[in-house]
DNA sequence: TGATTTTCTCTGGTATACAAAAAACCAGAT
DNA sequence: ATCTGGTTTTTTGTATACCAGAGAAAATCA
């Protein structure tokens, strides 16, 4: 090995469009989407003119945006954040369980010790004090389970459907006595992954998961139109 | 009813973008992309000239396939079909196998009896003699459990994750041992479902899918490089 | 006045022009 | 022959200009 100097690779993908894409999804995540008075049209031209630049690369994140079912593109009429309806987003929790329900078998037997506490820190911890603390906890947790999967496709499919169901989980996610049921579940599910029971794991997050889709297609009724 | 003509809706995605997105989706599905002497590049130019119009959708229609996975963009460098790494095909098997799992046990209690004798017509009846029959059952059988999940999202995540695998499993499903076993599997499954038993249905269908990522981690070791 | 037609504007769709970066090329020097 | 350095070519990224459909507003007519 000789002792010449070993630069990084450096190239930052400096595209419009990437950057453009990342703005947008992010402003897209945290818009309150079902509040009656958030407008849900995106402009192009407004969108271009705010950020100083031309059509085109606005154009291209819009139609990436699109594909991931973030934004409808109608054309000739206009670009407009979607809002799920109460079906599509009990049918992304279905999935979304499907998927969690899988990492978690494939976590059992993969899992270090210190794995292990880091997952009980998150998702068993007593954060219920503040709904906004839980509800980030929550995420992490089953961010977390995802990534102890090993399988960064599931984690990958699974986040990208979770970001799908985020905007009306948050919007919705105000029933305290939720709390208590969830943190006690996350408790059952650690100590499965931990014993190394795969399908008992398996189980437990999809019913965990399945009880989220239950309880939104009983209590939001009114979520739009 | 009077005796003017009546013209049919036509309405059939008008935009641009659209059509080159399908037809240019369809091509790499079809391509033979871990063939050596296939050309894996793409020119927007040559494309847009091909099909007679500008760049302009093109490059949309590319952006939505980049972020299907199906391509990948190189800035400034070129745009090239992307050829999956085995560790990639597996780990996309294993969320399908989630997905799958999930229809099935969905289906159980909900198929009426002429929908399971559509499953049976589909993936029991041996069509061992034609290789490429059989791959085509094969497929149809596994589209036609998402379709019976009644799951609108599992089915259309279901088909994106296949449309991903599809190139390699084509390239690579060449062993016809593999035939029979898959027959009876059906069998087995078809026979969960009807009966209404979601938890074997569900762990048969896993365990079928998984057997057929074990297969590719075991035997396409000369994938690509 | 109310219904219908026309026009006008707004917005996305497409084409084209130009800029910039990468790759290929090509000479001249070693 | 090979290396080096600059130059040309190629290809993508971005900007700009124009087009066409949809819908609203205005004008028109019964």
């Amino acid at each position: 090995m000789d002792a010449s100097i070993n630069l990084e690779p450096l190239r930052q993908t400096f595209t419009l469009k990437e950057r453009i894409y990342q703005v947008l999804r992010e402003a897209i995540l945290e818009m309150d989407v079902y509040s009656k008075n958030t407008d849900l049209r995106l402009d192009e031209r407004k969108i271009a003119q705010q950020l100083g630049i031309s059509r085109t690369p606005v154009r291209e994140a819009l139609v990436r945006l699109e594909n991931e079912n973030l934004i409808e593109i109608k054309s000739r009429i206009g670009v407009f954040v979607k809002k799920r309806s109460i079906e599509e987003v009990a049918e992304l929790v279905v999935v979304w369980a499907a998927i969690e329900s899988m990492a978690a078998r494939l976590a059992c037997g993969q899992v270090s010790q210190k794995e292990v506490e880091e997952l009980v820190l998150i998702g068993v911890k007593d954060s219920s004090e503040n709904q906004d603390v839980y509800s980030e906890a929550n995420i992490m947790f089953h961010r977390k389970i995802l990534e102890l999967s090993k399988c960064n496709m599931l984690k990958k499919i699974g986040e990208d459907i979770f970001a799908q169901i985020e905007p009306a989980r948050r919007h919705a996610m105000r029933d305290p006595t939720r709390t208590e049921q969830s943190i006690s579940d996350h408790a059952e599910i650690v100590n499965a992954i931990q014993s190394n029971k795969p399908e008992k794991a398996a189980n437990l997050v999809r019913e965990h998961t399945l009880r989220l889709e239950k309880y939104i297609r009983k209590t939001w009724k009114n979520l739009d139109t």
